[in-house]
RNA sequence: GGGCGGGUAGCUCAGCUGGCUAGAGCAUCGCCCUUACAAGGCGGGGGUCGCAGGUUCGAUUCCUGUCCCGCCCA
């Protein structure tokens, strides 16, 4: 046999196996569409597209993990599996770092214009586009390679244009107005993360507002004539078009429904009511520009107020300010100043400090500007959406999302789609530069026959599409939509989508939408949520910039791969934050080594074993107790695993594992093995072994989609030794006789409950001799026996059938502690010679020497006297009035505490000491 | 402000449809290098299940109120 050292080493085995599963293509569907009809039930996953330029965090590590777990354990269940990989295009935070890094070069993205910017965002694309598919490979992901797409790609850019065109035609894109950020300077829209915020002194200018009704004096108190708004920004006062107030401020109720005039301008707007306006802030009164302000933006909408843009392009306010027209912003800002305090309207200025927006290349102020934007219609979209999930077509788990979608999709906004960006794709539209009223949306390749005729008559829509409608599409773009490829009819809708809830909106919702609009069905039956990864010390995300980041590849080459992917499987509880701290990994690289360890003692005990005797298998009436506990609690963790994996609950499957194997088989099974294996008895030591081996290749088995390389690598040595023997159908070898004949572990059968027998006698039996043996075990370890040392064991039932259980089972009870002697009688003396522990049935007791009695008695005293000691002195502390008057209470309170310890602890002493001087 | 979730051992968390002496891992304490494994073995200690009511034979679990902590949307 091939040597296995004693300690696991992750690396030595990792680079072998996964070079051995992609030489063997055991990654894709084992049937083809392509080929034909398929004749196993398919089972798909959409991988959730990484950034192409994103390197592995543990959020994608814990993400991938969970869904190769998924798919592992559904190839080996027998469906035809297919995981499709690929990265998304990330417009932005691609496009920020390939201007960073023009920037860095001297380079302008708006001097060099989009195509020669796409062409080094291109190159940046491919220098590091293939970063992140490595590291999903090197975790040992099982996707289909053959089939990594990227929202760039050619089969995916057809989806977007054909999706666009299918939106377009039904109506239900439209053009509108939306506030972008403006830099003047630059006379071009910048996205978000290109604006820099600045903390300014500025000014609160406090302004007054006249009312257009006087009120009615009722001669209590002066009702004043005006309102008062509070703005940093008083040129914009130019645009206003209503003055907000919230509907629950008792001070300002007075002025609902009542109408302003807007000075300088002497225009007539409306008090309104919006739940937005803080009623503690200021007067509670606000003015809403709609055309220059996100918030009033919003209220805007909601209320249907005028949008009047007061700036051109260049900065300077336009013709709408009236005698303001032409001046500069600030120019104007000044003017507003001093007429409005001319004519007495200026309340008074406070200094304030706030952040203003600034272009990260002009520094310019950055202005909120109105602008032509594409939108989607959310309503017509939304509502099959919404249905699809109250009819459980797709199940959200854990369920309390579902609540969290439906909040959301009742109340969906339309999405604003257009991005001022290159990189990405460019919204399919042409517009006739004669006639701005006729604009073409083309959802072929290239150009729509009419450019193609006339190029100089068009010009195509400058804007790029958000990054988030190309996802939406993914579930079947990624399988050839639009065309009806043999993929998308044989995978389409796929089964789980695993992701966080950060995207549920983003992403989920959408491709919801999407997938009932295009394909006409949901785009996968469970949606499973997983949470976000945090750090354990600083109970934060990690980020670069706090320096708390675990990165997944260092913990794979610190612990291997397996270890980092049963520690996250482990810690995937749902719909919460996951703190992790790198002693976690570590604790379950042990595991890895106990289960190396373990396997090493299987190996090096059944070398005398040949596969034919192992698949002839063992009787059930050859079977001892052991053998038939070992293959039930085998049955009844196989049963867990298969019913936590269905219900997504991979903490549990973890800990259904990792109980099996450690308390179960290592510390009980193996154990009571040890004796057998060496024993005189051939047949029993073959019962022995062939248990083993069939109990240790099934929970390989079990565990394999959780820790791949390692349960590999075992297997292997087990299908080299005990495989190729054909089973004859007589006992509990069979399954495993089967699952050796395959090629490899990932393409075994998964471990079925049915394969091993239920045994509640033994179940029971095992309990009530693992209880007898602890708590001798307990009495040896009280008076600190040396683990060596044998004693007699007395014990005691009065009942016949105990003493018989126990007569019968005795050899296990001499085989776990040493014992000279077992002697079962009907009751035990209490004669101080001995120390005893009752238990539910009976009562076991071990002979202590006067010299092992003595030492403990005096050991005992000693303690007392310590305790007695130390508690006489924390007494007196705390009877001192003084010190509990005067103490912090957290010290008192401590000090309490200490006593209630130390009384406990006398009082066990006490009474080990009496029962010991009988 | 609206919505959702959480508070269980020193820490991180399980506990599913009300029913075990409330569990696990880590940490901690004691003994032990026993020929698979010291990355190990054996044993121990540690909980008012946030607080106050209610329903019930019975509540960590269901209901009401309350305090605290998160997250999302605005």
């Amino acid at each position: 046999m091939s040597e296995l050292s004693s300690r696991f080493s992750p690396a030595e085995i990792e680079e072998r196996q996964l070079e051995f599963w992609n030489g063997k293509g055991f990654y894709g569907p084992v049937e083809d569409p392509k080929q034909g009809n398929l004749s196993r039930k398919s089972y798909v996953i959409a991988i959730p597209p990484p950034n192409v330029t994103g390197i592995l965090h543990m959020g994608h590590a814990l993400n991938n993990t969970l869904q190769d777990i998924l798919i592992r354990w559904r190839r080996m269940q027998g469906y035809n599996t297919l995981w499709v990989p690929g990265t998304d295009h990330a417009s932005i935070a691609t496009e920020s770092k390939v201007t960073t890094k023009l920037r860095k070069e001297g380079i302008d993205k708006h001097e060099i214009g989009r195509d020669e910017f796409l062409k080094h965002a291109w190159e940046w694309t491919e220098e590091y586009g293939g970063t992140i598919i490595k590291q999903l490979k090197r975790m040992g992901c099982s996707c289909d390679w053959t089939r990594e797409r990227f929202t760039m790609d050619e089969m995916c850019s057809k989806a977007v244009r054909a999706a666009f065109k299918r939106l377009y035609d039904k109506g239900l894109i439209y053009r509108g107005k939306y506030l972008v950020n403006w830099c003047p300077s630059c006379q071009t829209v910048i996205s978000n993360d290109e604006v820099e915020y600045k903390e300014q002194n500025g000014h609160l200018w406090h302004i007054r507002y006249p009312l257009k009704v006087e009120q009615e004096n009722t001669g209590e108190t002066p009702v004043p004539q005006y309102l008062v708004v509070a703005t940093t920004r008083p040129e914009t006062m130019l645009g206003d078009t209503a003055v907000a107030i919230n509907p629950k401020d008792e001070r300002n109720q007075h002025l609902l429904g009542q109408t302003v005039i807007l000075p300088l301008m002497n225009r007539e707007i409306p008090v309104i009511a919006d739940e937005f306006v803080d009623p503690e802030f200021g007067t509670g009164c606000v003015k809403v520009t709609p055309a220059h302000d996100p918030n009033d933006f919003d209220m805007g909408r909601r209320h249907n107020l005028e949008m009047i843009n007061i700036l051109n392009e260049d900065g300077t306010l336009n013709e709408n300010t009236g005698a303001y027209a032409g001046m500069d912003r600030y120019d104007g800002r000044k003017q507003v100043v001093a007429d409005l305090e001319a004519q007495g309207l200026l309340e008074k200025i406070e200094d304030y400090k706030n952040n203003i927006g600034c272009c990260y290349r002009s520094g310019d102020v950055v202005e909120p500007f109105l602008s032509d934007q594409w939108f989607v219609k959310m309503k017509p979209l939304a509502e099959p959406a919404i249905k699809a999930v109250r009819e459980g077509r797709t199940k959200i788990v854990p369920k309390q999302y579902e609540n969290t979608y439906y909040h959301w999709m009742e109340n969906v906004r339309d999405w604003p789609i257009s991005r001022q960006l290159f990189w990405g794709h460019r919204i399919p539209i042409w517009f006739c530069k004669d006639d701005p009223t006729k604009m073409i949306c083309w959802g072929g390749e290239g150009n729509p026959p009419e450019v193609d005729a006339d190029p100089d008559a068009w010009r195509q829509e400058e804007d790029i599409l958000d990054t988030w409608f190309s996802s939406a599409l993914w579930p079947f773009s990624t399988l050839g939509w639009p065309d009806e490829t043999p993929d998308l009819k044989a995978f389409y809708p796929t089964s789980t989508l695993v992701t966080a809830h950060e995207i549920l909106f983003f992403w989920v919702a959408r491709m919801i939408m999407m997938g009932l609009e295009c394909m006409d069905d949901v785009p996968f039956s469970d949606v499973y949520i997983h949470a976000m990864i945090f750090d354990l010390e600083t109970r934060s995300k990690m980020s670069k910039s706090l320096g708390n980041i675990i990165d997944p590849l260092e913990m794979i080459d610190k612990y291997g791969a397996d270890a980092m992917r049963y520690t996250l499987c482990a810690y995937a509880i749902t719909g919460r934050n996951i703190y992790l701290s790198e002693q976690r990994f570590e604790g379950y690289r042990n595991f890895m080594n106990k289960i190396w360890n373990a396997s090493r003692f299987v190996l090096m005990n059944t070398e005398s074993l040949d596969a034919g005797t192992f698949a002839r298998g063992v009787k059930p009436d050859e079977l001892k107790l052991e053998d038939r506990w070992i293959l039930h609690r085998l049955r009844t963790t196989i049963s867990e695993v298969n019913r936590n994996m269905e219900r997504f609950a991979f903490d549990a499957v973890g800990h259904d594992i990792y109980h099996f194997i450690w308390d179960d088989y290592c510390d009980w099974y193996v154990e009571l093995a040890k004796a057998r294996c060496t024993g005189e008895d051939a047949r029993d030591r073959e019962v022995a072994q062939i248990v083993l081996i069939s109990a240790l290749d099934a929970v390989l088995r079990l565990m394999h989609p959780i820790s791949p390389f390692v349960t590999e690598e075992l297997w292997q040595i087990l299908k080299e030794r005990f495989g190729g023997a054909a089973a004859d159908g007589a006992g509990v070898s069979n399954s495993s006789v089967a699952a050796l004949a395959s090629d490899s572990i990932m393409t075994a059968s998964y471990p079925a409950a049915e394969d091993y027998a239920e045994d509640a006698k033994a179940e029971e039996a095992m309990t009530q001799l693992q209880e007898i043996i602890t708590a001798i075990r307990r009495l040896r370890a009280g008076v600190n026996l040396p683990p060596k040392e044998r004693t007699n064991i007395y014990i005691a039932a009065d009942d016949c059938s105990t003493r018989v259980f126990v007569t019968t089972h005795q050899t296990y009870i001499a085989s776990c502690v040493p014992a000279d002697e077992i002697i079962i009688r009907d009751e035990i003396q209490a004669d101080g010679c001995a120390l005893t522990e009752q238990l539910e049935k009976l009562r076991v007791a071990i002979p202590i020497s006067a010299e092992v009695r003595d030492k403990e008695v005096q050991r005992l005293q000693k303690e007392i006297g310590k305790l007695e000691g130390g508690l006489a002195g924390l007494e007196k502390k705390l009877g001192n009035e003084n010190f509990v008057n005067n103490a912090s209470p957290d010290v008192v309170e401590k000090e309490r505490k200490r006593q209630q310890e130390m009384q406990n602890d006398l009082a066990r002493a006490q009474e080990k000491l009496a029962a010991l001087q009988g």
